[in-house]
DNA sequence: GGCTCCTTTGAGAGCGCTCTCTCGTATCGG
DNA sequence: CCGATACGAGAGAGCGCTCTCAAAGGAGCC
């Protein structure tokens, strides 16, 4: 491996016959250098290809340029066929990359993941760390905020860390996805409840509840963790406990989807027997048979939003608390 | 923001009476230090929680743990609903996690991004960079091998740029693909082809031209590329010119489901009438209607296997320059 | 003309760590 | 019992950068 020799500060003030600190600032922009120092720093850093060492750059400047992004890794599923995830991250991404910081994608599935994440952001190797949907009341981001580090939740934490936070309005979405079905006539609307740890499943079964309440009638439910498997099982389980039921509300696409085939196996016609309305507006829900009515979040937006708000946290600005973006109905065949 | 100081090595050392020197070779597991000095030194660090200064590390070793992910983030697609990233980033997280090396993710979409990962790699800020689904023939690879610095590309990059590569065996992968449906007594046979500029792209195709061609067949070729919405369009024109046809082979799972929803809207019933397969066996292919019979390909070990020949070139190991894995025909309803 | 004040540049002190080199002490053979 | 050998621990020199501070030079004012 013939590793070159890379030039350094030195090295150019040399060529550019003027000191380190004169090219440590035409390098970072500061305007109180001549033009035509400027202009021959630029050009022999050009010449000698010189890249900045940022090991150096953050030892004396304490940060990083680099901000972590942690997912759970919850076995498989995370990034198995979900598209919430990569949507945030592209929106994460898209952000950093205008600010010029790099992205450091840390799983934290295991607890031994979880421990290197906390080390890693507690050891200050990164300027600031996103969040993406937590299981249960994580202390890690309670934890960050306190040691000062910049800390942001997508999605709403469990337990009231203090932390700021970006999330969609689950209740309202849901709450329009049942009026939706209230108004087609259905009258005994079930749900496929997400998981009970996440305030994204809390939320839309509470958004379930509430309207369903609402409107005088019962309420059926049956949980599942957001993947295709389990929202099969809780159709099954719907199916028996309550077959008379002509509507589904469920908290992802996935289990709506996979609801779908179960109810078709069985026999029901979608959406003349049942009705079905899911959550997030995958792809794939437009091309579902038939095609899903869903609620659609706008995860591209969240992920940028959350960003944003740790960008100028780190950047030593005041951020509000809580950012909540609007959710949408999107009207297919479904329901 | 209340920034505390953090203990250094310095500290660590007073506390613990050694040296520097000494407290530096404990936290690096070097084996000549006596057991008691040992443990008196993990004393004083678990007493100060010290966490070494990952800056002031690389600085002296040269070295900075971390490794890019260099992802082509072709407008909108790549994260929209496509599990085919996710899987190897999280393929290539799990063994950069196993080896304590940080995953720096960079899309690489824009020029202004792909500059950005130049600058970013050439400039060493990481150990190396692993590429996936390169478009075209990408000279950085290239660039960065003759610069010492560790490169993979997950899929074989276009051109002879001599760096190694992981890629899975699409040409065999297809071959069983179109000989299932040569079997099952098709002769018509058409496939959506990829975009060209990628291998995945070129090679599906020669696997089917190949095996039309053997079996004494003429080939019926409309390009997409690998989205739902090109796949759409693509069956369309098919059916155009060959409205006799009895089987498509569509190089991406995406393409497939959105040609099958097109031939149920032409009035032709999958498998019956038409027979397709797919390319990659996502989640999703199981769930179509009719459940997709596809070819799987192993995305979560690509990246495992990129990352891991990444660490050995780091490590300053030799490297084959080519891994291919099998790829494995998956048949469910759809042909 | 001399003084002050401002602007522009350079000198130099670290940031926290690793690693070589040196020194001190224990071990062993003769 | 002394010198040779080995081995563990410390001293100290940087790694490449930023940033404070001081000096130099020029402009402006009385």
């Amino acid at each position: 491996m013939t590793t070159v020799q890379r030039p350094t500060l030195e090295a150019v003030a040399r060529r550019a016959g003027v000191s380190r600190a004169t090219v440590s600032r035409v390098v970072n922009g500061s305007t109180t250098v001549a033009e035509p120092i400027q202009e021959a720093v630029r050009l022999a850093v050009a010449e000698l290809g010189y890249v900045p060492n940022l090991a150096a750059r953050s030892l004396v400047t304490q940060r990083t340029d680099s901000v972590a992004l942690v997912l759970p890794e919850e076995a498989t599923r995370v990034f198995s066929d979900d598209q919430v995830f990569p949507s945030i991250i592209r929106g994460v991404a898209q952000e950093l990359e205008a600010a010029d910081k790099q992205l450091v994608l840390m799983l934290a599935g295991s607890p031994a993941g979880h421990a290197r994440v906390e080390r890693y952001t507690t050891g200050r190797h990164v300027d600031g760390a996103i969040f993406a949907s937590l299981h249960g009341a994580d202390p890690l981001p309670g934890k960050l905020a306190r040691l000062g580090i910049p800390v942001v939740c997508s999605g709403r934490p469990l337990g009231d860390v203090g932390v700021p936070y970006v999330d969609v309005d689950h209740v309202g979405g849901v709450t329009r996805a049942v009026r939706h079905l209230l108004d087609s006539g259905r009258r005994r609307i079930a749900t496929i409840a997400g998981p009970q740890d996440m305030i994204a499943g809390m939320e839309r079964l509470t958004g379930y509840r509430e309207t369903v309440a609402e409107a005088g009638l019962p309420e059926r439910v049956a949980f599942g963790d957001f993947t295709r498997e389990s929202g099969a099982a809780a159709m099954r389980r719907l199916l028996d406990a309550h077959p008379d039921l002509d509507a589904v509300f469920a908290a992802s696409d996935l289990m709506a989807h996979a609801a779908m085939r179960t109810l078709r196996e069985a026999g029901r016609r979608v959406p003349e027997d049942v009705a079905m309305i899911g959550f997030d507006d995958i792809e794939t829900a437009a091309y579902t048979e038939p095609p899903l009515t869903t609620v659609r979040q706008p995860l591209l937006e969240l992920g940028r939003e959350a960003a944003r708000q740790l960008l100028r946290m780190a950047a030593g600005e005041e951020v509000e608390v809580a950012l909540v973006l609007p959710t949408e109905l999107v009207v297919r065949a479904s329901a």
